[in-house]
DNA sequence: AGAATATATTAACACTTGTTCATATATAAT
DNA sequence: ATTATATATGAACAAGTGTTAATATATTCT
């Protein structure tokens, strides 16, 4: 059973298939993302795509599926120790610091375009777009706001909404980014945005 | 030159093809639109419609057209009076009302979809959106927190990166409302985060 | 009224789409 | 070496795409 690649280093064909369903869907959508194209980019005629998977939906949800698989997403986001919560601002900037990274990551890029071409079209995507992107934040970020207020280090808000006003000036900033690397437009401006808002996220919520 | 509707009441064909065209754009995204779809829907042959259009992207052209020509984005946005000057949060106030009232239009709502689904696919739309939508807006709000600052009425910052943090919570909300709209979700929940929005910021930047 | 114009229809076109089938060629197991 | 399995090919399919041309039917103008 030669499912996995022979060596570290060549490729198995159904992983040349994912890379160039990834770049292509990532590029062109899930529509004009064609069999034909995707066989091409890999080298072979589109009937041999058959061997490897279903159909073309097949293709798009192994891709989709790593796009909530971030390293970021799953397990980077621990809970607040007590030295943490002696310096909290450090914490938030080593989220700020994650989040950032993921948003300049090429094959997150990639995977992120993904989700936001199709996200509308797509009732799997938004699901995990609203679950797993901004739910999961949003729990993990208004714990740590909510023993913030409890220990005093805080100012007394509602912990839900102050979690979304962190959030979302982060996906604003990586939309941003998204959209003026597609142009190969230079990003350096935004950059430095992401420590900037934290910086500021700061200084609104410190008692 | 039977060119306009004769009364008010009855819709020209182009109107017809217009209004059609901006709903399955809408729901379908532009290529699986398809030129027939359009004519189903306005009860013509789709060899009727190269009577009023050049052909299918100039249909879309002129939907998209539409998009940044927003109530909001035109002209509600005055400077700053000396009344205003007096009470700034109230003019946050009134900013964001205006931007929630768009949010939940009807029409607005399907030029944003169209918007957002081919975002990442169309460079004219994403010209359209970084201009009209976020510099625009980053322009207006960052000369009003300048002024402010100037009148100390609020904390001293960078009246860009203040009004970035002040519209960005604002285009989050928005995008998560279009989508829970989509599945027919509910969205009670978000409408009160636009005024607890501007309380919260209100908060983080005042003296 | 008839002429001119605008708008509709029917039919066809060249092309692309996703998928399947029979068949050929590698690769692995006995 | 022979068999079995995995993977490739080429051809074809039915369906859908945007668009055009010739033609018919309304509508408006004189």
């Amino acid at each position: 059973m030669p499912e996995n690649r022979d060596s570290n280093q060549i490729l198995s064909t159904k992983e040349k298939i994912m890379n160039a369903s990834m770049k292509l869907f990532s590029e062109l959508g899930y529509k004009n993302a064609s069999v034909r194209k995707i066989a091409v980019a890999v080298g072979i005629r589109e009937s041999a795509l058959y061997n490897h998977f279903k159909n073309k939906e097949d293709i798009f949800l192994c891709v989709a599926s790593e796009i909530f698989n971030s390293p970021f997403n799953n397990d980077d986001s621990p809970a607040l120790t007590s030295t943490q919560l002696s310096n909290p601002k450090s914490y938030l900037q080593k989220f700020v610091t994650e989040y950032k990274l993921v948003t300049f990551d090429k094959t997150q890029e990639s995977l992120f375009r993904i989700l936001m071409i199709e996200l509308l079209q797509n009732k799997a995507l938004r699901e995990g777009f609203l679950n797993e992107f901004h739910n999961k934040n949003i729990k993990v970020l208004s714990g740590i706001f909510f023993t913030l207020m409890q220990n005093g280090v805080v100012r007394s808000s509602d912990p839900i909404l102050m979690a979304h006003e962190f959030i979302a000036p982060l996906f604003y900033l990586r939309l941003h980014v998204t959209l003026l690397r597609i142009d190969n437009l230079s990003t350096s401006n935004l950059s430095s945005q992401f420590e900037k808002h934290v910086d500021f996220f700061w200084e609104s919520i410190k008692v």
